[in-house]
RNA sequence: GGCCCCAUAGUCUAGCGGUCUAGGACGUCGCCCUCUCACGGCGAAAACAAGGGUUCAAGUCCCUUUGGGGUCACCA
């Protein structure tokens, strides 16, 4: 056996660990070190101990800049996954130079660099986390997801929990989306320390009305070059697009075509009242690394980013400007959201730098799944938080089963309250595999804490829920001219208190006459998308919808009115339909009219 | 398609190099309990995507491939 020199010296490219990656902290950045080994220590060959420092030596590393690092040689067994979770940080990124603010915005356009990461937020720095729905529709499972993870970290840290509106997108805002989501959240049991129903300190919460602080923080932003004028019609975009989508170019997007305009052609071409939006100056080239607590550092070539709108032509900003802006006015600490924002988030970094801000942190959670493992979607699933409730789900156990999505409790605990959970909270057990939401096991669980209720219970979760006074006097204004006796009530209704009902009795008649059956089926999925579009769920208004989507299909009403009935009571003989619909509510209206057009449209022809 | 993320049974997950002949749960199936149905109890089938490395040792680390997902808007 070849003697073994008294030390070792190898120069290898180490790949710098990424910083306080709760997950396994994978080669992202190569740097070269150069480590000296003592084998004396070693057990194995003095190449692979070598190698084996070498490893452990990432860390280090990271911490030390990429410069030279000297490694103990030893035996024990590094674990460069559990030092770098303690904090070794990159400071320096590959081997570019530090961008300035004012390269990284777009003065220097053509020098290359590098962007740092944001900063992480300090351990110290207090927890301020935040959700912002947007009110364009109904109370979304996947708020009160986030909303879940946001409110137990703050809680265990003894943060604050923030709510935000996010309703810059005036075409989309439903007026009456933003009290359901207030509703919902409180319903599960979430309730925030500031927001726009109970204020705090750094309001307005409702991004609609800080308008005058995005066109403050735009124009700051276009004064210091970070961000300019664009002038193009929404024509010339669509053919850019057309264009480059022709050309099969692998990166879209704007084509700069305004970056070059003269400040002051911009300037003057804005104040004579010219439509413009403002766009994001991106740097040309280099990288923004873009630190994420849950899977260290993510790197994106700026190439990839182009010149995003930060302001629209009506004075709204985007959500990338607003959110920036507002997460920092209002001192968020850690940006704590769905992984489809992941891929903006470079932007988000580039608009921290322009604004010379510390970013917060950023955690990004893995998105919930429908069956097909697709972002969970309404069209695949009841998304509505409201569906849940109305199911007879109890907040507790909805709660509860949100909380299995993609975190774990230890051990093999999968039952446990609010507090036991934030108790136990900790970012290391998030597993990154988008979970799919499977109503199975909500039920099972829901069963669980059904179960545990005492008798008396039991009975004000139902008074509480489709059997409160409230909804039975609804119920009665439809019945009480169908009934002779009382003992009628019960068994005429009990459509009113079922979930999915059974169509195997009347499936032979759910159609319409000379219909294919699958086009049948499709046609109660178009009326879905049309109620879903409405604003309000009144009587009048759902049966001109209905109407007009029987006449779309060209369908009698006579035919389709029938249709709608046996989906929605599984009986040929109701209450007016309309009344009726509008006392089952939207959320169990559209679930049975999704029910039953798979069931017509399995139905042979 | 470019970029990014992810990868243990049908599903949710445990697993942070040796304790894994891979643990728990939902669902499925069987048995028991039982006047029925449920609950409950017991049991069974069912997974480390593939291929290369690294290592004495890999589900666990690295690479490639494959697969899945997200994103590429004057939407959030």
């Amino acid at each position: 056996m070849t003697r073994r020199p008294s030390s070792v010296t190898i120069t290898a490219s180490v790949t710098i660990a990424r910083s306080s990656a709760v997950h396994r902290p994978s080669a992202r950045v190569t740097t070269p070190v150069t480590v000296v080994v003592d084998p004396g220590a070693g057990a194995g060959g003095a190449v692979g101990e070598a190698r084996a420092v070498a490893g452990r030596a990432r860390v280090a590393a990271a911490s030390s800049r990429g410069r030279r690092t000297t490694a103990e040689g030893s035996s024990s067994r590094g674990r460069p996954a559990g030092e770098a979770r303690r904090g070794a940080r990159i400071t320096v990124i590959g081997g570019g130079r530090r961008c300035s603010p004012a390269a990284a915005s777009g003065r220097d356009p053509r020098t290359p660099c590098v962007l740092q990461g944001p900063p992480m937020a300090s351990e110290d720095r207090p927890v301020r986390v935040r959700i912002a729905p947007s009110p364009t529709g109904d109370p979304h499972v996947g708020t009160a997801y986030i909303a879940l993870f946001n409110y137990a970290f703050a809680r265990q840290r003894g943060g604050k929990f923030i709510l935000r509106i996010e309703d810059t997108d005036q075409s989309r805002a439903r007026a009456d989306s933003e009290q359901m989501i207030f509703d919902a959240l409180r319903w599960v049991g979430l309730s925030w320390d500031e927001g726009p129903d109970v204020g705090g300190p750094f309001g307005p919460y409702r991004q609609s009305e800080r308008r005058a602080i995005y066109a403050e923080h735009a124009a700051l932003l276009v004064e210091r070059g970070g961000a300019y004028r664009c002038f193009c019609t929404a024509e010339r975009l669509g053919q850019v697009r057309a264009q480059q989508q022709a050309e099969k170019r692998s990166t879209l997007g704007y084509d700069r075509h305004c970056r070059g305009l003269e400040r002051d052609e911009s300037a003057r071409r804005a104040a004579a009242g010219e439509a413009h939006v403002i766009r994001l100056a991106a740097p040309l080239a280099g990288k923004v690394i873009v630190h994420d607590k849950l899977r260290g550092e993510v790197p994106f070539d700026v190439g990839q980013i182009d010149d995003q709108v930060l302001m629209k032509s009506d004075g709204m900003p985007t959500y990338h400007l607003a959110n920036v802006v507002d997460d920092h006015l209002m001192q968020i600490s850690h940006v704590i959201r769905a992984e489809e924002w992941i891929s903006s988030t470079p932007k988000h970094v580039l608009l921290y730098q322009a604004f010379g801000w510390d970013a917060p942190e950023f955690i990004h959670m893995p998105l919930l799944r429908s069956a097909d493992k697709s972002k969970i979607s309404k069209r695949k699933n009841p998304v509505s938080i409201n569906f849940y409730r109305d199911a007879g789900i109890l907040p507790a156990a909805l709660l509860n089963f949100l909380a299995l999505m993609g975190w774990s409790f230890g051990g093999d605990r999968e039952k446990f309250t609010l507090a036991e959970m934030i108790e136990a909270f900790a970012w290391d057990k998030v597993s990154l595999g988008g979970p799919v939401f499977n109503l199975d096991k909500l039920v099972w669980l829901n069963e669980k804490y059904i179960h545990e209720l005492s008798h008396a219970e039991l009975v004000d979760a139902l008074l509480g829920w489709r059997l409160s006074r409230d909804h039975l006097i609804e119920i009665a204004k439809l019945v009480r001219e169908r009934i002779k006796r009382l003992d009628e009530f019960v068994p005429l209704t009990e459509y009113f208190f079922s979930g999915d009902l059974d169509y195997a009795p009347v499936i032979a008649e759910m159609g319409i006459p000379e219909v294919e059956p699958a086009l049948v089926g499709r046609g109660l999925l178009a009326l879905v998308e049309r109620l879903d579009a409405r604003d309000g769920w009144e009587a009048k208004g759902l049966e001109e919808e209905a109407r007009a989507w029987a006449e779309e299909h060209q369908w009698k009403t006579k035919h389709a009115f029938m249709l709608l009935r046996l989906a929605v009571t599984g009986r040929k003989a109701s209450p007016p339909l309309f009344d009726t619909i509008v006392v089952l509510g939207k959320e169990i209206t559209r679930r049975r009219l999704r029910v039953a057009a798979e069931a017509v449209a399995a139905r042979k022809a």
